[in-house]
DNA sequence: CCAGCCACTGCACGCGTGTGCAATTGGCTT
DNA sequence: AAGCCAATTGCACACGCGTGCAGTGGCTGG
């Protein structure tokens, strides 16, 4: 029951043992007062060099640290940054989370993760995380109601969405430049030879799909070929198996298949070359987004468009640097080009 | 400067638009008294049902929700439990990931994550989460000093080891029984009537490498079969490649490789096809462990140990349950038993 | 009819911190 | 030498909430 060696009597000494000491018991042990000793550890603060030494002396004898709770009761911040995500499934963004983690991290910022499939379940996320006042918000791959970012600015939030477009609201953005990837697919395949596209489509309403697509669609028509037949995959390994599987049906049967992601276009080969024994690149060429490590595994070597996503992770964060605080700020939206990255799942030029 | 559209002249409206109302604005409201509406909005305390009601329809009105900062202040827990994770390249663990997120988000509980490579940046990111008052800690695939673990004790913190052992500190885990599905390895590849078997290992301080290893070689010893011969492959995909190349050049060369997870047992087989031309499985077997969804894709059809992912998941959740809030606690083991898939990386016996 | 009990409510204090304001000090100018 | 200014510090008041304690009123049992 008594785990404390000893109790000093102290006032507040009931709990020493669980709260850790307090601001007062540094200002006591250092012969200043509790101001002082806020101010030691305000950034900023007027407070002779020579006193705050004495402080930090004595706050680290005491093993104290600032209760960030009660500090961001009243400094309205908490150096908590909020990471909204659509969804793990796609390798791509685990990837995305632990790149943010880790350098939010060593920026000293807590990230409070959530995850949401649809758009009502981001919304409420979002609140709940508003509620424990993180100074911003990350949204990677997922939509979010207008209502909601009219909710974190007047919150006084900032919000970047990674990998979204973002209309008429008020947030920021930053993509690959997904319009152009789409159209240096076109441009490949039409290099290579191919006549008969299709396209493989992520989730309907995600901005990453329309994109991709709008590029690749309006490049084959600008390049005299035609539109390409298209099957929703819905993003996932098991929907691009599907989606190859209705391909292979129809007439004129595609030649060249551009998937929205790589994990459908892995659906894709993988139920081409087992299921029907097909071979790519000979029978039918396969391309894919984002360049995932497994894109480059030998038994797949995929075609793809690779995301810079460190870069991407740099600029949002760059970005949080100089929207952090104040959410009057116009929104800023930065386009990352991609890469066309060429294996052996097309043919050459 | 005066951002609010007007100052309607009550002692606290400074920051109304930016903090939205308080408890005593509900009260004022409601004509009853804040600690009134405090125990509204507490579950268990004394207040009649009627009165309860007419404060929810003022709180409903101003839009009020009780401020979980300054309610974490004074009730010292902060309905949020914090995420450790050892890092996300292995697919299995963003998916854990995911499912607790889900679980607790359900459950109306916040979560902080963190990623830590090793031992010291675990125990930087359990503090750091401390100070932010978890109530609990989750810890997946990632060593912890005895220090930190105390730390969480005096703190009143719990913590669960989610796949990794524990020994004489203070914490409960959850975690495959990686041991038998070691032996279960053993065995079938024995039925099987491989001979010469390899262990390509994962990192050398994990439990899970450990208990997979020892179950796996005391099982062929028991067998009268050879000792493996282990290569480390480090749980990666990498490192899958290239202990398979080492393991190549042995004498004599194995014929059957088990790999202390999926990735590495992936590495292994595009290794062996793609840059050696052997056939698996009958040049060699491979056998991996978790059985990630790519595991069953006939790129890899790969015989592996399944972990029950969302069974391990929920043990968590209800041991969290149950001792939340008593950190004195006796700690806790579960030991869920995993399950070998049988496919075509491995012969039929 | 009264004592006693119970359910409920309000008061006031505390949780651990930031910060405007006034007070003090010391150095420098006139 | 007196006055002024900048630097530094302490006081006191928030921040928004939970909760022990002391009431208040109504009800029951005797």
């Amino acid at each position: 029951m008594n785990d404390a060696p000893f109790d000093d009597g102290g006032p507040k000494s009931r709990r020493r043992s669980v709260s850790g000491p307090t601001s007062a018991d540094v200002a006591r042990l250092a012969g200043v007062s509790r101001s002082t000793v806020s101010r030691t550890f305000t950034p900023g603060a007027s407070i002779d060099p020579v006193t705050a030494a004495r402080v930090r002396a004595a706050a680290e004898e005491l093993r104290y640290s600032v209760d960030p709770l009660a500090r961001s009761l009243i400094s309205r911040r908490s150096d908590t940054v909020g990471l909204v995500m659509g969804g793990l499934e796609n390798p791509f963004y685990p990837a995305v989370a632990a790149g943010f983690m880790e350098r939010l991290q060593q920026r000293d910022l807590r990230v409070m993760c959530h995850v949401a499939a649809d758009i009502e379940a981001v919304a409420d996320g979002v609140r709940a995380m508003l509620r424990y006042r993180v100074d911003a918000l990350i949204v990677t791959a997922s939509g979010m109601s207008n209502a909601a970012v009219d909710d974190c600015r007047r919150a006084g939030v900032t919000v970047i969405f990674f990998n979204r477009a973002v209309t008429l609201s008020a947030a920021s953005s930053v993509q690959t430049d997904n319009v152009a990837g789409g159209r240096a697919v076109a441009d490949h395949l039409a290099a290579c030879g191919y006549a008969r596209p299709a396209y493989v489509a992520g989730l309907a309403n995600a901005s990453t799909n329309r994109d991709r697509q709008a590029g690749f669609t309006d490049r084959l028509a600008e390049r005299r070929l035609p539109a390409p037949r298209v099957e929703s995959g819905g993003y996932t390994y098991e929907g691009g198996c599907d989606a190859a599987t209705r391909l292979l049906r129809t007439k004129p049967r595609p030649d060249a298949i551009f998937c929205a992601n790589d994990i459908m276009a892995m659906g894709v080969l993988d139920t081409l070359r087992h299921a029907h024994g097909l071979s790519v690149p000979d029978d039918m060429a396969v391309v894919g987004f984002d360049d995932v490590p497994m894109a480059g595994w030998p038994s797949f070597d995929l075609t793809t468009v690779r995301q810079r996503r460190n870069r991407m992770i740099e600029v949002t964060l760059d970005l949080l640097d100089d929207l952090r605080g104040d959410a009057e700020a116009p929104p800023v939206h930065r386009l990352i080009p991609g890469r066309l990255i060429l294996r052996s799942s097309t043919r050459s030029p």
